[in-house]
DNA sequence: CTCCTATATGCTTATATGCGAATATAAGCA
DNA sequence: TGCTTATATTCGCATATAAGCATATAGGAG
């Protein structure tokens, strides 16, 4: 399997992903799709479209709990690769911090090291 | 002036573009814009419209010299770039080897420091 | 089996990006 | 000035990529 990196950069050329990515990265966690579509607020059909690429170039392990997805970075994919993803995790920490700390926000509400609201929390936005 | 990553990765997303960097980043010097063409084996107007993708973005310099344009990494734009600049000449030395074997050869038909051939090699190929 | 929820995928339309040919610009020289 | 060469840009067309919506799949609970 010869990987192609320009498609690793392409990959990387979008920025929800990298957005995705330096969720991965910096929390150093496995997170769910509906965790994700929290932290960045976009679709639940975009985040799962992104994670797709990000999937099929090897860049993440997924993990199915129940209904639950998790993803996390994979850093066993090639030496390049997670040399990028160190400089990513070096110099993305700030770049992305509002998606970081809606992030923590939201891993706060999990029980013990596992999603369990979904989006309901969504049906409680209609009260603000 | 706020650089956008994504736009950076999107830049290193293709193919030539990486070979072209790849040339600047192994080599370490400057280099003009015939000297591409016979490296990469891309028509000239190819070279020059990657080229100034990477120019916008600040990732290479240029210089002039008559009528010869001399370009050459930049490795002065950031640190995050620049970190990027060595995971790509660190990993991309053998991937793209033929381009610098070729460049090589180009290199040495130099007099001194300078270009002085243009594309007149070219008229030379009808022969073989 | 049926219903519900989380995640993934098709499909259609709009937008963007690619190529190649031709041409423009810019510098040197007669 | 006018000619030549190296480099840059413009334009039209084909193709690829993105967004949004709807729907499919997969697993759990009753």
């Amino acid at each position: 399997m010869k990987l192609d990196f320009a498609q690793v950069f392409k990959a990387l050329g979008d920025e929800r992903r990298i957005r995705l990515l330096n969720l991965f990265l910096q929390s150093g966690k496995k997170i769910c799709v509906c965790e994700m579509v929290d932290a960045l607020r976009i679709p639940q059909y975009q985040v799962s479209k992104h994670l797709k690429v990000l999937r099929n170039l090897d860049l993440v392990k997924t993990t199915r709990e129940g209904l639950w997805v998790y993803y996390e970075a994979n850093w066993e994919s090639s030496e390049c690769v997670s040399d990028l993803f160190k400089v990513i995790k070096k110099h993305f920490q700030e770049r992305f911090n509002e998606d970081l700390q809606r992030l923590d926000e939201r891993l706060s509400l999990r029980e013990g090291d596992s999603c369990v609201i979904g989006y309901s929390i969504y049906e409680k936005e209609n009260e603000s």
